[in-house]
DNA sequence: GATGAATGAGAATTCATTCAT
DNA sequence: GATGAATGAATTCTCATTCAT
């Protein structure tokens, strides 16, 4: 009986990692194509199973995107803890956020928000299909308001600067797509856009 | 003689009414949808047109959507040569193509410029076909740098921060659709929304 | 009244003219491209006339073509008139008659006689639509046959041939695709490709 | 893991069944009506699955032209081949080639040559398409010119006849679609047909 | 559980034909 | 009579989804 349970567990897991594969993957295609270029097909191909499997494990191409995005927020999520956890000031938390988001190659995580928060499509789905989705981004962005509104007690921050617009203004900032030509152009680092940026957006919201 | 001339350009002015009309309903239905989910069908319903008729005027799908691109480009074009003619400081004009772009509904203009720029598909679609739209777009960005570049001169604007990108973030801060809920939700008004992201935005690349 | 009259058939003679026109035109596009290819729109343009005006001569693209066709059968039945007025054996009228079909181009008569006879849309509109069609072909191809038997009797032709076969082979062996390349790779004129045609097909159909 | 293999194989063999039982009917339907005539809905239900299907099999309706002319190909070179090993005389191994083509109901492969020879559209087709048609074709017809060169060495042939002239007539002579209304007419035996167009044919080519 | 062949609704595009001017 | 803009049925092709093996 307990090797059944072991035996099941495992089963288990081996379908978790092969759930996070295809989201993996998808994240991946759906970032390099957008929504309606990506296509089923192309997703088994590249995580090497059929198409059948992909719908064992999710029941349609939109809860896969949708599963992708929740993933993404659970990260985020993850990363919005951390950097208030470990951050001193409200504007400390806030760049560290930012360096979350676009770390790294500022294509793989910022391009995907971008790209889901740009398709009129997904976003229509998300709003549709994603009732707890709603819930998610209303939560994460309540905590960095929270963090905004942190920063003007602190007299960081402009308080005639309405906090919803300083939170609208903090991520279209950054919407990747627009500062491509800059990195491929490799006119400016990645990294440096982003000080660039950073120094923008708070000296643009700072009191005074 | 004159008669017939009357007529050839009666019929000719109405053949322009009407792409217009129907490059006009195009551009709604594209800012409502995307890309993908406009099918030629429901323009032509929406127009109160067949679908050849769609066909008589732009040869395809795609060649429609360049078609829109490219009139928003010129009146957008026309408002760059306005602001420059009548603005004093580089500031002052900036802020007037700002306003441009998001007077009004802040959704019509403003909303294309981005659905345009953020697709994949729409993107890769006027690299390829639209020599001139790249042409006419490198134009637009370069005037606009010339005034970033007269605001550095002046010292009004942030010397260490690239010309490219202040660019960037010129049209990045104002990608439409991270505002619409505020607009919609009308916890603030579009004009305020317009001057806050400005104040923001001239604050932040402001020298010192 | 009489003026009337006049003006009455000075209108029917351009009407006339303008038919033939429409009809050659129709030809050489019909020749050059097969039927599907051939749109009324281009037909029309080379023409000078708006597609109205093809409607206001024909009442349908079938109609048309079978026009064509039936103007084809017209000259090609006065030729085998004159063909058998002015030949002496019935090998010498069958020649002449083969002449008339491939001088001067190979391709404008004969091509057309073989894209109408090959076409297998054309066929069966011919069979539907021409009535009168059938009866003109029947009739020409009596005449021809009887050339044939008249020849059998001369004892110039094999007599153990059927008539009918001796007829079907005496066009399909001028089908003038095949020997295209021939024409146009340059390896033989058409003058010589005839004359060789003719030599088989004689020789072929021979007494002995 | 044979298990697997004749799994894999089995399959492979329905697939191949599938695609021949494709193939088949759409020449069949080729035949009949035409290329242009011919609709991948007419095909799909014939053969008895939905549309998609067929794309399975053949990435266009092209391609699916393609597919057909090539089989056939093979199968005429085939025979070809046999001819060449069995026949004795160049004229006997031409006779068989011929009665290849023509055996059985006349139409089956002899129509689908003709079909294909004379669409204006699928000769535009395969030049374009078909690489490797061209060459079979040029390879086929290089065969049967050895055999008509191989005639005139024997002293069975004309030799002032050139030896692409008598290829073209070979071919040509033979055009079903001009023999369709004696056959369906019933006046000859499809079998008789062809010994009588041979007979013409040879004793035209004929050595004197 | 996996597979991938089969499905069929849906999208773009063409073109013969009509009809208001 | 002539025009050519408008129509819409028909066609090719795609791809998310299903289901027998």
């Amino acid at each position: 009986m307990q090797g059944a349970q072991v035996h099941r567990s495992l089963k288990e897991k081996q379908r978790q990692e092969r759930e996070n594969l295809i989201l993996q993957v998808a994240e991946e295609v759906l970032a390099e194509k957008g929504y309606h270029e990506t296509s089923m097909d192309e997703i088994a191909m590249r995580v090497g199973v059929s198409k059948g499997t992909l719908y064992l494990h999710f029941p349609s191409k939109e809860d896969l995107m949708v599963a992708i995005f929740a993933r993404d927020m659970q990260n985020f999520s993850q990363a919005v803890d951390d950097a208030i956890a470990h951050g001193l000031t409200a504007r400390a938390k806030l760049e560290a956020i930012l360096h979350f988001l676009y770390s790294g190659f500022f294509s793989k995580r910022a391009q995907l928000l971008y790209t889901i928060n740009n398709s009129l499509e997904l976003r229509r789905l998300f709003i549709e299909k994603g009732g707890c989705m709603r819930d998610m981004w209303e939560h994460l962005a309540n905590r960095i308001m929270a963090l905004l509104e942190e920063g003007k007690a602190a007299n960081e921050f402009d308080k005639t600067i309405p906090t919803e617009v300083m939170l609208s203004a903090f991520f279209s900032l950054l919407s990747p797509r627009s500062y491509e030509r800059l990195i491929v152009g490799s006119q400016v680092s990645a990294d440096e856009l982003v000080r660039h940026l950073g120094k923008i957006y708070f000296k643009g919201v700072a009191a005074n």
